[in-house]
DNA sequence: ACTTTTTATTACCCATGGGTAATATACGGA
DNA sequence: TCCGTATATTACCCATGGGTAATAAAAAGT
């Protein structure tokens, strides 16, 4: 499969299949290992048995990883990547403070839904080495940051009420957060259904006049 | 100090001081564990830095309690202990499903900044033996079964408009557990100003027709 | 075919920290 | 004063699991 054209003289492709080979498995490791962590917590997870998962040994981990740690940091970097990139679409998109910040609340609650997702609240900074610990407790920041920004926005721009946006954040951060913390992809409540009451309940309140229509309906079914 | 009147015969005085005092380094550990458990995780932390704290050693601490699990288990029980005494107190008085509501969202609030409440939810069900971790989700379940029980009570009883009371309730009580991974008792917001916001901003999206003066002015403050 | 590089394995090291046995010390009761 | 119990200490055991040689097997390059 993937066949090329043979006629193709390029000397940088076969080196380039390796390398996605390469990214490819360094990837398959991710997702058992924040599978796994997930399952039974950092600490109780073995590496031996990451490795098992995949059919290989502990020592074959680390061609792709310089330890356990790292593992447990590039995992929570999937998840975060997920997330700059679902604000970085709503800011391009722009639009008033309170949309924005409704487009977020369901994006965000959607990511918290999946593993990666869920390894950003899940895991412990503690574990992380003291540089990659800075690099999270930075994005940890940013994303709060975000969600003020948003209400002071909706603030500005009148579609928010007043109201102390450091709190209102927390409180919202807070529920989509928790969401990390019960969500079972084998549970009764599929992600959709989640998001799109998250996204009404915790913005509802804030809204400077009563949302009208689909809104108001979805509320009373 | 505390002398007792000599004349007192009863020989069970004695017997009682010494079981307070046993009951009081008990809870000594409680603290010292919890807030080391808390400070550094519960698999950083060590027996021995525990007992280092209490000017004691860690064989010391095997006369008060079995194994380190069962000392995570105690923590989180007084923390328990502290959520119960106050869901009986609001049931007690009684009153509208709303009303209710927001004393408990306020009450567990304040809860969730002190050390034993933050251990309710910062502690992993996993490190527990398999009979306390039963006793801790039971307890869990039990918790959210009162918010939603105050929740469709408010839908009978008027006092909170229409909606999914399970989502409702994962989410207010999403946003307060959250405080215990956040609240630092050295920041800048007293637990005070914390639960009176949250108390406000949870449940005014849930209230059937919007809370007016105090509530309002606090609002806008 | 041969050499080199990459990737994997087997076998091992060893720091950590929960838990225990043997023993000493403080203390209340007679 | 002596005894028994509760409480502490010192010294140790040992399972666990992250991490590292030394080495083999596979793939790529020439």
């Amino acid at each position: 499969m993937d066949m090329l054209p043979p006629t193709d003289p390029s000397p940088w492709l076969p080196f380039e299949s390796r390398r996605r080979a390469r990214d490819e498995k360094r990837e398959a490791v991710l997702r058992a290992a924040v599978a796994l962590f997930l399952e039974q917590g950092y600490h109780r997870a073995t590496l031996n048995e990451v490795a098992e998962r995949l059919n290989i040994t502990k020592p074959a981990l680390y061609n792709y990883f310089r330890g356990k740690d790292e593992i447990l940091f590039e995992c929570w970097a999937m998840g975060q990547e997920r997330v700059d990139d679902l604000i970085a679409g709503i800011d391009a998109e722009g639009g008033a403070g309170l949309v924005k910040l409704r487009k977020l609340v369901r994006a965000y609650a959607e990511v918290m839904a999946t593993d990666f997702g869920a390894s950003l609240v899940r895991f412990d900074v503690r574990d992380l080495s003291e540089k990659n610990a800075e690099v999270v407790r930075a994005a940890k920041r940013s994303i709060d940051h975000t969600f003020r920004g948003y209400i002071t926005e909706g603030i500005s721009d009148g579609s928010i009420k007043p109201c102390d946006a450091k709190l209102a954040a927390f409180a919202i951060a807070g529920s989509l957060n928790w969401i990390g913390h019960w969500y079972r992809s084998d549970g009764p409540l599929s992600p959709k259904a989640i998001s799109e009451e998250f996204a009404d309940r915790l913005t509802e309140g804030l809204a400077r006049r009563p949302a009208a229509g689909k809104t108001r309906a979805r509320l009373s079914r």
